[in-house]
DNA sequence: ATGGCTTACAAAGTAAGA
């Protein structure tokens, strides 16, 4: 039996419910992953999930920003408390969540911060805060005694975008805030702790463009082009036979009222 | 020319995204 994970931010739940529906509806993910939900949990729309036939649904939201939430029409089980994730940075921003899937399989869902403009921690508390954020990361996942044999996936909107071809332009976004060399190396110590694996570079080779994020600010997305890979899904090593396929759907990026991120999506056999 | 746009919010201009 087939499992499909997908991730997306949303830039919204509330404003582009329609638009998750309508993933939902032609996609059919057995779970999905959402960031930016930006809504408080007792206003998350929980019916309007229920009636597409996705009745579990676990959110850790805040007012306005952040927020993360897990859409399902599998059984979840939460496997962190009442709070259902974990708090990093010693701050409650609502930017992790996890559940155990039927089959055993722990699902994190993260939020990385965006870290700001300046790629300098001394002169950014914002960028500081992103490097600390994904070095708290690697200290959680590297403790073998808390994850040892766990089948495990990590999704979510990271902002950063790891590889070369991860971006439009290497060189010129070298020193852009998600593409610099303290974030990348981060990240790359991120993926050795339990040696994770790149779920979409698993079936794209790293010499190919691979983008999930446009920025609105472009007048013409897809003309220009100016992609980054900054949402992800990662497996653990003993789910690497299980990886089927792998899917980033850039046709959402022009649909509706779009979010500037869309859907990456896996499939486990 | 990467910021040209988009979102939320004790609503007119901020803060934030990345």
């Amino acid at each position: 039996m087939a499992l499909r994970i997908a991730t997306w931010n949303i830039n919204s739940i509330r404003l582009r419910r329609e638009l998750v529906a309508k993933f939902l509806h032609f996609h059919a993910p057995d779970v999905l992953c959402v960031q930016e939900t930006k809504v408080q949990d007792p206003d998350f729309p929980h019916a309007f999930f229920h009636k597409l036939g996705y009745r579990h649904i676990v959110a850790r939201g805040m007012k306005a920003y952040n927020g993360v939430a897990i859409i399902s029409r599998l059984p979840l089980k939460a496997t962190l408390g009442e709070r259902a994730g974990r708090d990093f940075c010693d701050r409650q921003d609502c930017r992790h969540i996890s559940v155990k899937l039927p089959g055993g399989v722990e699902l994190h869902n993260f939020y990385v911060p965006a870290g700001g403009d300046i790629p300098d921690p001394a002169a950014n508390d914002k960028f500081a805060h992103k490097l600390r954020f994904v070095e708290e990361m690697t200290g959680w996942f590297a403790d073998k005694a808390e994850h040892k044999g766990k089948k495990m996936v990590l999704v979510g909107d990271l902002n950063i975008a790891p590889l070369e071809h991860d971006v439009w332009s290497h060189r010129q976004l070298l020193n852009v805030v998600s593409h610099t060399p303290p974030e990348t190396e981060r990240m790359a110590a991120l993926m050795e702790t339990l040696g994770w694996v790149d779920s979409a570079r698993h079936f794209v080779p790293a010499d190919r463009k691979l983008y999930s994020w446009w920025s609105y600010r472009n007048r013409d997305w897809a003309a220009s082009d100016r992609g980054r890979r900054l949402d992800h899904i990662w497996v653990t090593p003993n789910l690497k036979k299980s990886l089927a396929k792998s899917e980033i759907l850039r046709a959402a990026r022009a649909w509706d009222t779009p979010s500037d991120h869309v859907p990456v999506i896996v499939e486990l056999a």
